[in-house]
Formats: C-alpha cells, structure tokens, sequence
DNA sequence: TTGTGTTTTATTGCCTCC
DNA sequence: GGAGGCAATAAAACACAA
C-alpha cells in the first residue's frame, strides 16, 4: 500500500504528492465530465489520452470515472425510489377508494339481501295462508254443470278487493255451500285476502276458471 | 472561529473475465 | 494470474450556520 502510493501519487513531473488530496480543477472536470458523458468507461487508450491532457495520472482519471459511475448509479437510485414511491402513493389513494367502495356496496347488498328475504317469508307466508288455488290445481278439472261460475279478467295484473267481495267470489263461495262443504273455510281464506287487499289476476283467473273447479 | 454535514478523491478487498 | 470494475469506506476539501 505505501509502495504504492510512493510509485503512484507522483505528479507528471516526477515529484512526490506531498498533500494526500486535491481537488481537480474546474476544465479538468468538465473535460472528464464531458467524456463521462460520451461514455462511462473507460477504455485504457481514453485513459492515458485524458490523462495526458489534463495533466493527470491516469489512475487518477479511471478513480474518477469508477467514482463518477458510483454518483450516477445513486442519482439513479435515488429517481427510481422516488418514481416508486409516487407511483406507490396515487395505488394506496387508488386502494384506499376501491376499498369504501367495496364496504359501501357490500352493505347496500346486505341490505338488499335482507330485503329480498323479508319479501320472500311475505310471499311463503301468503301461499301457506292461502291454500285454495293449491287445492283448486289439486281439484284438477271438473266441468261447471252449474254454470254459476264463469268470469273472465285481466291476467297478470294484481286486484285489489276493495272492501267487499266480488260478487263472483260469493258465487263461489255459494257454490260450495250448495255443495255443503267447506263454506267457514273458503270464507275465512276470502277474508285473510281481503286484508292483505291483493290477489294477482292469474290467481282469480285460475281461480275462477270452469276447467279448475275444485273437485269436492 | 468552529462544529457539523456534504462532496470529492482515494484506498481496500473482493469478484469477474480473458 | 493480471486487469479492471464495484461496493464500502476513509479522509481531505468544502460549505455554512451559529
């Protein structure tokens, strides 16, 4: 090592480096910097061309192009971070908003959910109180020998019963009491309906139908 | 002037390539 | 095995506030 810098920290004219260091001087550096910039290595022909010109060893030029490598690399580092680290920002907003997103549509289905099951335990709830047009598909078709029965309506659209029964219902409900059966019954069911004010067409439809009179 | 932080120059040890 | 590159580090030079 000291051998070395004895035969090394020499300058051009053969005298000892007294000083450990020293700063190169303004052209120096630009001229290395302008070659830096041409290229960032150093081929030994450039080397002891530079050297030669600016009036340095040329050990002294290549630890200045190692060093000047090392500075671009942290320089470099250091961009990329930052480029990294905005980038890492704007995703975390990005997360952040995704996510109260999600919560906020997570609850909406939740609540969707439990409305959904609510309207269905209301419709399970109808169909078990209501067992007549069950009984009636059960019945299957009989001709209506009577003929008491026979209205025609809209299919598919809710009717409301509006506080009293429609005179086809009394029909019905005459008709089973002509049968002696089940009078107490139906009129119970027409009342349960009556208070829930709704019966979808189709219902009465099939209801009424001479082909679907129920089997008794 | 001095203490302290930053920059620049240089060294050391290790690794790769030819 | 020698040359050269790189990472880590030392040390000198420099900048600057107190």
């Amino acid at each position: 090592m000291l051998d070395r810098l004895e035969q090394e920290d020499s300058y051009e004219d053969g005298s000892p480096m007294l000083e450990k260091k020293r700063r190169l001087g303004y052209d120096q550096v630009k001229a290395l910097e302008k070659s830096f910039e041409l290229d960032n290595k150093l081929e030994p022909e450039r080397k002891v061309k530079l050297a030669e010109d600016l009036g340095l060893q040329p050990r002294q030029v290549s630890i200045w192009f190692q060093n000047r490598r090392a500075r671009t690399k942290t320089k470099q580092l250091e961009r990329d971070y930052s480029v990294l680290k905005s980038n890492f920002d704007v995703l975390k907003v990005e997360y952040t908003n995704l996510q109260q997103e999600n919560e906020t549509l997570t609850r909406k289905l939740r609540e969707l959910k439990a409305k959904l099951l609510r309207v269905e335990s209301n419709e399970l709830e109808k169909e078990v109180e209501c067992p007549i047009s069950r009984g009636i598909e059960r019945g299957g078709s009989e001709s209506n020998s009577s003929g008491i029965i026979k209205e025609e309506s809209n299919v598919d659209s809710p009717m409301c019963f509006n506080g009293s029964l429609p005179s086809s219902m009394i029909n019905l409900v005459h008709y089973y009491d002509s049968r002696g059966s089940q009078e107490n019954v139906f009129q119970n069911q027409f009342m349960r309906m009556e208070e829930q004010n709704f019966l979808s067409n189709s219902e009465l439809f099939s209801f009424f139908s001479v082909d679907q009179s129920p089997t008794l």
